[in-house]
DNA sequence: GTCTATAAAGAGATAGAC
DNA sequence: GTCTATCTCTTTATAGAC
């Protein structure tokens, strides 16, 4: 969860200072509030309680507070193509098992890192930085399609629809939980999960 | 369709003026590029290839750029639950039927305002302009969830998932195809609105 | 690790000529 | 209907003291 090898963690003791993680924090609900681009230093360093010129101890530019943001809700979406259960580890898996299990998996990164996707979801591409982070969001809908082919190849999901429709349509239902889920809602991770596993499914006539 | 009374529209002959829609068209696309906020009006200037002053003769502020197409958006919108189809005008019409009709009526206007409808989709709430525009597309949700309600109670609609959780998914589906549908690709709106209906009400496994 | 002060650029908007 | 010029405020970022 460290991506750094030194020390640079926890608030010196004995000292006021602000935690990186502490900034980025505070900067990605700016962020997801504002936009990235209408959020100021001066908005931050207000919210944090700091000088604007304080929170370049931290981040050495505003660009590198998006892309830490980024960079975490892609690798914990990346991380569940990675596992068992999406690679097909058990020769018995089928694939809609492995889409099953794949969408359920994005369904808890998104709650769980639910600001960093929120971010991620609204990213349009216009620095580098935001490139770099669609290109990598393509390719893990690259993958998801790919595992949508499969099931409809194996019988299990309906071919009388283009698959990358299927995924977008799919995706599209689950990304659009960011903007009501909220975790200390009533709603479980898990529950939240098998209702939409329920809906893209089943769809939601009554059977 | 016109919003004034006096005939500011077309582009007065013998002038290179443009026209109010011709800046309001190109702002909106400026908007979605890079954001409401990260679009200056010298951007849009540029765009226009007039100077920023020559733009304030057709709006006299920038947040009324982002207001008319608000207006055109949600217009559309609110339009769909007006029309017969979605009242019951027709005594013999179940709730399943209209609800039908105003998901199908949803993505027509949303395909044939594309840009309007993006950018209502990424409205946050962070002026007067966008918290109005905010209460109308919550006011639209809400008659659609209690559409969803009548469907349930009407045994059509599945019960075992919460009504506004099935209209919050189900919207989801709906409104992400801002993100990747194009006008000019292969698929029609009519045939966009049908696999989308499809994949709803049926889901996406193979029968 | 945080501060004040400041630099340099760009923002939204207006005045007034043509 | 469009222009140039300008006002005032805010922006990201840096320098250097403590």
């Amino acid at each position: 969860m460290m991506s750094h090898s030194e020390a640079v963690a926890a608030p010196k003791r004995g000292r006021p200072g602000l935690s990186r993680q502490d900034v980025l924090d505070a900067a990605v609900a700016a962020f997801i509030e504002h936009g990235y681009d209408a959020t100021s230093m001066g908005m931050l360093s207000s919210r944090l309680g700091l000088s604007k010129a304080a929170i370049y101890h931290h981040f050495p530019a505003k660009v590198e507070l998006l892309g830490a943001a980024l960079d975490e809700a892609l690798g914990g979406l990346e991380d569940v193509l990675r596992q068992e259960g999406a690679t097909g580890g058990s020769p018995e898996s089928t694939a809609e098992q492995r889409l099953a299990f794949v969408m359920r998996g994005a369904v808890h990164v998104l709650v769980e890192r639910l600001p960093y996707v929120t971010l991620l979801l609204r990213v349009r591409g216009n620095s580098e930085v935001e490139r770099a982070a669609l290109a990598r969001r393509r390719e893990f809908d690259r993958a998801v399609t790919a595992l949508v082919i499969e099931a409809r190849d194996e019988g299990s999901v309906r071919s009388d629809i283009d698959p990358s429709v299927v995924t977008r349509l799919l995706f599209g239902m689950i990304n659009s939980i960011v903007e009501w889920y909220r975790p200390e809602g009533p709603e479980s991770a898990d529950q939240l999960a098998s209702d939409v596993l329920a809906v893209a499914l089943e769809g939601l006539s009554a059977t």
